[in-house]
Order: C-alpha cells, then structure tokens, then sequence
DNA sequence: CGCACATGATACATTATGTCTCATCTAAGT
DNA sequence: ACTTAGATGAGACATAATGTATCATGTGCG
C-alpha cells in the first residue's frame, strides 16, 4: 500500500492520495486502508516519515575539505534530481498545514546540513578552514541555492553548478 | 471569490480551495463558482497568477552595493515572513504536477532574482564587485538560503540573518 | 422600456467518503 | 491436526461532495 502511495505521490500528486485510489492501485480493499489509515492525511505522513533521509553519503575519510563537501552535495543533488525533488516539494506543500507532515519534513532535511556542518567544523579544526566561519550559515549558503534551482526553477542540479558553488562559496574561506 | 480564495488557502492549504467552501466563504452560489472556474485547480491558478511578486521594491539609487542588496533582501524576506511565504509554499507543492502553477510560480519568482542579478551587474560595471563575479550564481547564494530557512525550517528570516549572509557572501567579492 | 448577461436557487444524477457487518483467510501456538 | 486471534475481502449502507441542468430574478446599459 505504501508502495502504490508512493507512486500516487510522485506520479499525480498528494491530492491523488485517497483511501479509494491506494486501494485500486494496490490491490486491496478499500475497508482495509481505512484500517490502517482512518484519516487521509495519515497515509501521507505515514509514508513520507519512512522516506529515506535526502542523503546518507558518508563523507570520505582523508580527503581534502573541498573534495569532501563536493561529495557530500553531489550525492544531495542526486537525491533530488530524482524522485526525492517531488517527494520533498510535496512535503512542503503540506508542512505548512500540517504539524506531522513538517516533523517529518524535519527529519528527513536536518540530516544533510548537520553533516555539512560537521565537514566544516572539521575543516575549522584541522585548519583549512578560516576559524571565524560560522558553519550553519556556510551550510545554508551550499545548501539553499540547491534546493531553490530544484524546487522553485525546477532545474536539473548539474556537477557543474556544484562546483562553481562550492569553489565560490567554501574557496574565500579556505586557508593554504 | 478570490478574496475567499486567499483566506481559505492561508487558513487551511490548497486541498481546502473546492468550489464548496469557496461559495460559502464568499457568499456567492455553488453554481455561480463553477461557471467562472469549471475545474478545482482553475480557481487556485486564477489566484496565484495574480498574486504579486515576492518582492518589488526598487534598489535604492546612490548607495553603496552592500546597502542595495541588503535592503532588497529585506524587502523580499519582509514578504516571504508574511502571507507570501504560505502561497510560495503552497505553489512549490503544485507546481510540481500542474504547468499552469508552474507558469505562475516562475513570473512571480523571477522578477527577485533578476533584479538582484541587476543589481550585481551594475556593482561590477562600476567596479565595486570583482570582474570575474558569476551574478546568477551570487543570486542564487543571497536567495538560496532565504527561501531555505522559510520554507524548510519555518524560522523567521531576521535583518540580523540577512546582514551575515550579505557580508559573508558578497563581502568577499567586493572591492576596496 | 427592452435587452444581454450574470447570478441565486433548486433539482438531479453520479460519485466519493466513512462506517459497519460478516465470511474467509492466515499465522501461530497447542 | 485443531484452535484461536488477528487481518483481510466483499459488500451493504447512509451521508456528503461533485458536476450539470433549469429557470426565475436582478442589474447595468443603450
């Protein structure tokens, strides 16, 4: 059933999200989705608090900062590039009317910045990176163009573009 | 209609736009709904397309580009803290499935990122940002992690935050 | 006044929604 | 092999929502 939700989602939207359509396209009866979800919304919730985080990429180990960052947000974008980019444009579409809907929003977004944060705050410790960079907002500034090129101009997010961001962005703060 | 419209999507999300509610909520027949939007989804894209711009203020003239930015920034965020920053988000979870939303998202997106991409040009021209500055990639590094911390955490976007990010963003680039 | 046009009110058929019952199936323990 | 608890399938049922049609009323305008 949370497959066929799924596929609901991703194909037609959270509006196709009803009691009756998973039951069809799951092949099961319609009692049975009420049982396990009475309220509509629930199905939804249901689903996108499984979803996977948007990236799970363990940084690589002894690499260079710049590599590193790269890696992590070229793994990001993939993530969104694919199915994940409507999954999470969903999601905000509903977090705003829906307490449950933004937890998991929260769950599935935090993940990436924090370890983003943590790659930078290394790199502060291990002195490639300027000690006055404040980690969250380098984190925001990698992070946000990302998510604005996917959801608001619903453009493929190239290795190129991550690059250039990283280079400009992370480069001023680098140390020799 | 579109009054009642407004209202019932900040109160309550799109799914709450039926021709229903919006009957009740205006004071006008069902029948009366259906003759000017035949279709649900006609009545939200009615709606969003004459929703204004995220942001429309004009760059102050003589100021340093520091100022013209922040304050634009300012203007943007002012808007996207009040009601636009639900509409956005509402827009971002359709436009995904529905052209016509998407058509309405970009005019109502784009006008902010050109006038800051304007803005850069102009700082480049006249030689107070460096010659090699990408300006769309600039936009999108100010932007990016506006619309980020709105529409993902739901945090305020304080003057405070847009003062860092203008800093260690632009600040970089600038010329003595 | 007369006309075009939008609206209100209502009826109607169709579909969706939510709840209920009961027979059947399945897995697990005895 | 038997029993039982729990889940499911199939369908009935009432209610609400949806979409369309009709007709009387109102309003602005030449």
């Amino acid at each position: 059933m949370l497959d066929a939700t799924r596929e609901l989602l991703s194909e037609s939207g959270p509006e196709a999200v009803t009691h009756l359509r998973v039951a069809e396209a799951s092949g099961v009866a319609r009692a049975t989705v009420y049982r396990h979800w009475p309220d509509r919304a629930d199905i939804l919730v249901d689903l996108l608090s499984r979803s996977a985080a948007l990236h799970l990429s363990p940084p690589p180990p002894g690499l260079p900062i710049t590599e590193r960052v790269t890696t992590l947000l070229r793994t990001f974008a993939a993530t969104l590039n694919g199915d994940g980019g409507r999954i999470l444009a969903a999601m905000i579409g509903l977090a705003e009317w829906d307490d449950d809907v933004f937890s998991a929003l929260e769950r599935m977004t935090s993940r990436g910045p924090k370890s983003l944060r943590d790659l930078i705050a290394a790199g502060i410790s291990e002195g490639s990176v300027q000690t006055d960079t404040d980690a969250g907002l380098l984190s925001d500034q990698l992070i946000g163009p990302i998510y604005l090129r996917r959801l608001l101009y619903h453009d493929e997010i190239t290795d190129g573009y991550i690059d250039r961001l990283v280079s400009t962005t992370l480069g001023p703060r680098l140390l020799a």
